[in-house]
DNA sequence: GTTTTTCTTTGACGACTGTCCAAGATTTTT
DNA sequence: AAAAATCTTGGACAGTCGTCAAAGAAAAAC
């Protein structure tokens, strides 16, 4: 009777359980929805001029169920940036992998750089502007951090690879290394959103040198 | 007679040109009073945060006043921005006229760098938010756009000048130079914010050497 | 097929925004 | 001292904001 009872129990209790995990699922699968159009919105506008409305109208759905799957609109932003890791911060490593020359491997660098610029951009721009915002707001702070500390793990790798490929070692820190090129691509953005085409290829036609730079060679 | 009234006009219009020269100084220098307030409650909540009503509550007027200075919101803070270059970036001029040699060229520049980190850290913090803000708004671009460049001669005279003593050439473009250390100044302030003042040590102490990468000395 | 739960819409709320204006205070001119 | 020009105030305006709750629609459970 106990095991009656037992076995009853547990199939009870493993299909509650499935129904509980599919409703989070389901739940879940919205949030990031939501959160996906609100990253969209916030790289069309920035974050001082995006509203719920606005997240909403840049949806299939109206304004109201945001505090539905949202606490308030900070938790919806939060989550927005953590989508951002995921949508943009996935992309260098391949190159790292598929390279098998020092040189095949920096040309392919930038060449990714000077591409996720033409085509990210907006995104890019939402980055930074969110990255600033925690300067003033420590709500994103933990999550900006992680996320940089995340480019700065993959420029190392790529330097750390390259730099081993040509013999040499890095001559930076990582830290140096990274904010070298996020300065770089930072000034590029900039430079793109001004239309500054000529500014823009100027930077890309400096970025093997610098690179070099960043790596002491072995002779 | 036409001595007697061109005298005359002349003398009244020299009067009227002095008064009215008067009371434009008075105008421009309450506009300057209410952009400096404009940019102390910017650095202080940032762009996003900053209201009209939180400005006047920083000056000593009221709210209503803004607009008899200024036509409108935009045509305020782009006074304060420029407000933010006089205030902030002709500072490293003193340290080149002074040094001698290149080690305490870069040691006061190392000391200055990090000083004014500590010192004007909310007013930095908002530069980096209004330069992101003209990817978003093209507004402030053009005055973005100056400030940067003058950052950007700004350093490349120290670096220069440090190349200079050391009797060698710098190692890569004014642009490059500049986003570097740029780039550092940004993550130092980052971590400023956060608190974190092993990290800001850190990058202190890896400064003196990321100068020396930007030189190519002669041996 | 009915009940219960889950999801979504819509409209309202109080607070805050930039802007404008009439009226008062202050200064300058005559 | 009177008049005119200048400056400043404080409130009203139309709009937008984040938030919330009641009611309806859809889906799931029975």
């Amino acid at each position: 009777m106990s095991v009656t009872i037992r076995g009853v129990t547990e199939v009870a209790s493993r299909k509650q359980d499935r129904l509980a995990r599919r409703q989070v699922d389901k739940f879940d699968a919205r949030r990031t929805e939501l959160a996906v159009a609100t990253l969209h919105t916030l790289a069309e506008l920035g974050y001082a001029r995006t509203s719920l409305r606005e997240i909403a109208q840049n949806s299939e759905f109206s304004h109201g169920v945001l505090h539905y799957y949202f606490e308030d609109k900070r938790d919806l932003i939060t989550e927005a940036v953590r989508q951002y890791e995921v949508v943009c911060v996935t992309r260098d490593d391949e190159v790292v992998a598929t390279s098998t020359t020092a040189e095949q491997l920096r040309a392919e660098f930038v060449a990714m750089f000077f591409d996720t610029l033409g085509r990210d951009a907006p995104l890019h721009r939402l980055w930074y502007d969110l990255r600033n915002q925690s300067l003033f707001d420590g709500s994103f702070r933990a999550d900006v951090l992680e996320i940089d500390g995340h480019r700065e793990d993959m420029v190392w790798r790529v330097v750390n690879r390259y730099a081993e490929l040509l013999g040499g070692t890095p001559a930076a820190s990582p830290g140096t290394t990274y904010v070298t090129l996020d300065g770089i691509f930072q000034r590029a953005l900039l430079h793109h959103f001004t239309g500054n085409a000529d500014a823009v290829a100027q930077l890309r036609a400096d970025l093997p040198a610098v690179i070099d730079l960043l790596v002491s060679k072995a002779e």
